[in-house]
DNA sequence: ACCCGTGTGTCCGCTACCGTACAGAGGGAG
DNA sequence: CTCCCTCTGTACGGTAGCGGACACACGGGT
């Protein structure tokens, strides 16, 4: 494999048009994303944004106490920054490295004018943020009503098809401060996953075995917001409105008392 | 008397420029919101905007097997149905009237013309697209570290803040299927602050006797989520509208039942 | 080779919350 | 006034996950 280092590695990068390309691209610079390296702090004014090839970023909300919790994942698929053309400038949320990697960075300036020049760039990127707010949102529900070891597989799931192997580089500490549990809490939901066959561990890296079977474990958070990623995300500069899907797997019950304990293994 | 209804009293009507105001009213249709009502459901393909004045409207989301939790609150500070300009059209959400009152609704068509043209009221609802991108990442924060008792806490603060009055209409089983929890929880809670005398309730209302309390004994997110989205908002047209600046809000830090520690790089 | 720090496995008491069940308290409809 | 339905209060066992403590195991650095 020859380092094969190309800003369309980024799904949104990619999905422009050669006009876009040929204002964007020269102005793009690739730097290295080292793990645990923090791409901004809650409410630091952003001043780049980050569009990742080959690494993930984790989004981190980290309260007064100290307590965290992981908001959203971003990898090829997306950008870290949306404050930028959101016109907030700044979050209050923490952008660190959680798989290393490269990211192709560019000047916030660049990206503004970009943006408000109307284009296809503008509609990608607000369907990308659309994108964004489904997966906080579904995360908000996952934290709700699912055990850690249903997360722990969602999380699993979405660090797999943000990465080209099936291994990652992750402690079971850092795990449990993405999914704002106990590191013990891991430990164990990560022990019966090992036990199944399903994945194999140690001492910071994690592979996966049998991905099918993780996926059956897992809750529904991770299929729908894979589904609706997706969805919104396909057609990259194609103007036809998409017609969306009325698909069974997201019939709403009619607003019952709720039952929410998950099946057993 | 004569002036009780005014698309004004949202604040991003109100916000609106002259021409702007001379485009969009014209079209505005004051519609009634009442209890219960769902404006959509997951996955319908938006037609309208809503812009509520004294109504409050929950963003519920609704999971296969019938659990349910709120994702964020809309009152006269926003609108519903940012999926229409944002590109995606749907959301997996459903949107349902969880106080009584009225809206100003648009079609959709008539909102996407007006933030196309790319002037002051599609930064005005990025703005607030981003305000509500905190509120949710708060709502998973705080689904994920907090205790009932001080979610009960944040929502009636939330709902406060969208009401003119300190009563509101709401059994305590809708409460809970907007937190998430079981309805004895939040009668537990709801016992607890009674008790205290922070708040009176019975059969469908609840009137709120004592809000600095009521702010003392919240977590963190309420504040968090005011205070970015009064950044966000804050008179991005300078329409001065006549709103008299609420007292500050106090940051209240009222027993964390955790503290998880992160990293350090 | 040896340490020793980092990562993992395990135990135990504790609390918040769940699932279920049922009893009383209003209040509107007849 | 009475019935009945909704809303609220309470109780009880069960369990997931917390907080803290500690033991071990790998492996890189001196």
């Amino acid at each position: 494999m020859a380092d094969l280092h190309d800003p369309t590695q980024n799904h949104l990068l990619g999905a422009l048009s050669p006009p876009e390309r040929e204002r964007i691209f020269p102005h793009l610079q690739r730097v290295p994303m080292t793990l645990g390296k923090v791409l901004y702090e809650s409410g630091d004014v952003l001043r780049h944004v980050y569009f990742p090839t080959d690494s993930i970023i984790s989004l981190l909300y980290v309260m007064a106490d100290g307590a965290s919790a992981e908001i959203s994942v971003v990898g090829n698929e997306g950008l870290i920054g949306v404050a930028l053309f959101m016109g907030g400038e700044t979050t209050p949320s923490r952008a660190i490295v959680q798989s290393a990697g490269y990211a192709y960075r560019l000047v916030g300036q660049r990206l503004k004018e970009e943006f408000h020049r109307n284009g296809a760039m503008q509609l990608l990127l607000l369907r990308y943020t659309q994108a964004l707010l489904t997966q906080m949102a579904q995360t908000a529900v996952c934290n709700r009503h699912h055990s850690v070891d249903q997360q722990l597989c969602r999380w699993l799931l979405m660090s797999l098809d943000r990465l080209p192997t099936n291994d990652l580089t992750m402690t079971q500490e850092l795990i449990a401060n993405m999914l704002g549990v106990r590191r013990e809490g891991v430990t164990e939901a990560a022990g019966k996953l090992q036990k199944l066959g399903i994945i194999r561990y140690a001492r910071g890296r994690i592979t996966v075995l049998d991905r099918p079977r993780l996926e059956r474990r897992c809750c529904e958070c991770y299929a729908v917001v894979k589904k609706e990623t997706d969805r919104l995300l396909r057609q990259p500069y194609d103007a036809s409105p998409s017609e969306p899907s009325r698909d069974p797997a997201e019939v709403a019950v009619a607003a019952p008392r709720q039952a929410n304990r998950h099946r057993a293994p």
